[in-house]
RNA sequence: GUGGUUGUAGCUCAGUUGGUUAGAGCGCUGGAUUGUGAUUCCAGAGGUCGCCGGUUCGAACCCGGUCUUCCACCCCA
């Protein structure tokens, strides 16, 4: 048979997972740094706790786990010959993997409340699981590293993601914009427009905009069932570009005078930052659970004009996730950064740093059985001194053993002949420059060549 | 989930209206060079043409199905 792996899943080569590594452990540094506490969830849960929260098209996308043993047992035999998948459905599938960290993390929050202290921040960087169709930058498996805060309404909070946002990605060294917006700015654009109970509708066209351009809003909206008269209310916001603009379109809505009052609240005090930090009323997000600020960042294409990327990183706050698991309301704000949209990024603008693919520092090759024995023993005590390091297993032509520190890309090799292991100094040769030099043992444990 | 697209050597790709034995570059293995990789020269190995079925005297090529890739929707990291 010919090996293959699920569609939208990728396996990683080792120049790939330590890529991979030094964007984890740029961001886990910052999470830290920023008081955020690490927890673990199941990739697993129950399908009850996942349904219902991502929106119609989100209950779609989720991966369900079916039953074990004989489980078309307990499925309706009407329904099963009528191919009602929806109807069978929870007949046979009662766990499902988890879609995003967030919900999780609120049934944890629910079930935990007694052993945290509030306000809580955890952070979490483990893969997630989306049906959707793969396409560039999109996979069914990927990761996602989240810091969220649940057990405050502080908006010191939207402040202090806002410049996590800023300082993950300065370190990166990507130049991003930030996008903020509130969904409470959306229900009062709704209200305004006289379709308050519309919003999720009127959201999802606006949030076109940059696509589709203003005509094709215009005609989304009216395909939704919005009436012209609305639409041209909501088409006044559209270009619109500053909190102080959008304030007196807002005047009339209680809601929206709340949502613009926050999130002045968080420009006011986010102070200086590296990326770019813009309010967008077209800012949107498909998940249903957000209810105040929402962050969005995207690669700044002014500063890399050839990235076509989505939104690379992504937030906002969910006051009543924690409510819909039976606890008492604690509201939440969190980020998630998109690593694999990140690496691709990273990786096309060639700004991994160059030593985020080396892990090695000596490879030792012996020409013969005596010297290998003899470095064999070198390379436990360069081990012990704290220096990777690692041997050719047999003495074998130096021509094929230099290929081979070549290939596990060694930046320096060690060389054990009868002369080196006699006068136990060694020829030591820099790979990049072919530069070879003699060393002691003591400069060899000692690194920093 | 809807519409389209892709699949030929380890990789990137050629392959004529359907016609004998399917090619190239890179990589790989060996040698030139028994103590020097990435650069040179020579030789060699490697393919049930994604898979299943159909049409045909004959299929990498045409048709159907299926899996996969990428793209546009939908949605999203």
């Amino acid at each position: 048979m010919k090996p293959s792996i699920p569609k939208g899943t990728r396996d990683f080569l080792p120049h790939e997972v330590r890529r991979r590594d030094y964007i984890f452990d740029v961001i886990r540094r910052h999470f830290r740094r920023y008081g955020f506490q690490p927890i673990e969830t199941p990739v697993m849960e129950n399908l009850s706790t996942l349904t219902g929260k991502y929106g119609e098209e989100g209950d779609r996308l989720l991966f369900k786990v079916l039953n074990n043993g004989d489980f078309l047992r307990k499925a309706d035999p009407q329904q099963l010959a009528d191919q009602q998948s929806d109807a069978v459905l929870p007949q046979i599938s009662k766990r499902g993997l988890r879609y995003d960290l967030t919900v999780p993390f609120a049934r944890y929050v629910v079930m935990h409340q007694n052993d945290l202290a509030f306000p809580f921040k955890r952070y979490a960087i483990a893969p997630v699981w989306r049906a959707d169709r793969p396409q560039k930058g999109r996979y069914n498996e990927f990761y996602q590293c989240d810091a969220d805060v649940v057990g405050s309404d502080s908006l010191l909070y939207e402040a202090e993601l806002t410049q996590l946002l800023d300082e993950v990605f300065a370190t990166l060294g990507l130049k991003t914009v930030i996008r903020l917006n509130n969904r409470k700015i959306l229900a009062g654009l709704a209200e305004i427009a006289g379709h308050a109970d519309r919003m999720m509708d009127i959201t999802i066209a606006i949030d076109k905009l940059d696509k589709i351009g203003e005509a094709g809003v215009e005609k989304e909206l009216l395909d939704r069932g919005v009436d012209p008269a609305a639409v041209d209310t909501i088409k006044q916001f559209l270009g619109v570009t500053s909190l102080e603009k959008v304030a007196p379109l807002l005047a009339d809505s209680e809601v929206g005078r709340r949502g613009i009052a926050e999130l002045q609240a968080v420009f006011d005090r986010v102070g200086g930052l590296t990326n770019r930090l813009e309010f967008d009323v077209t800012l949107a997000r498909g998940l249903d659970y957000y209810t105040g600020c929402i962050y969005e960042v995207a690669v700044d294409t002014d500063a890399h004009p050839d990235i076509r990327m989505g939104s690379i990183a992504g937030g906002g706050r969910y006051a009543d996730l924690t409510g819909i698991f039976g606890g008492r309301d604690l509201s939440g704000v969190g980020v998630s950064f998109g690593a694999e949209r990140i690496y691709d990024v990273l990786e096309e603008l060639e700004l991994f740093p160059e030593d985020a693919s080396k892990d090695l520092d000596y490879l030792l090759l012996c020409l013969d059985d005596e010297s290998l024995i003899h470095g064999f023993e070198l390379l436990g005590k360069l081990r012990r001194a704290g220096r990777n390091a690692d041997l050719y297993p047999e003495a074998a032509k130096l021509g094929k053993m230099m290929k081979y520190a070549d290939q596990r890309n060694a930046p320096r090799v060690v060389i054990i002949g009868s002369r080196e292991a006699a006068s136990m100094q060694y020829s030591v040769k820099e790979m990049a420059t072919g530069e070879q030099t003699t060393r002691s043992l003591r400069e060899l444990e000692a690194g920093s060549l």
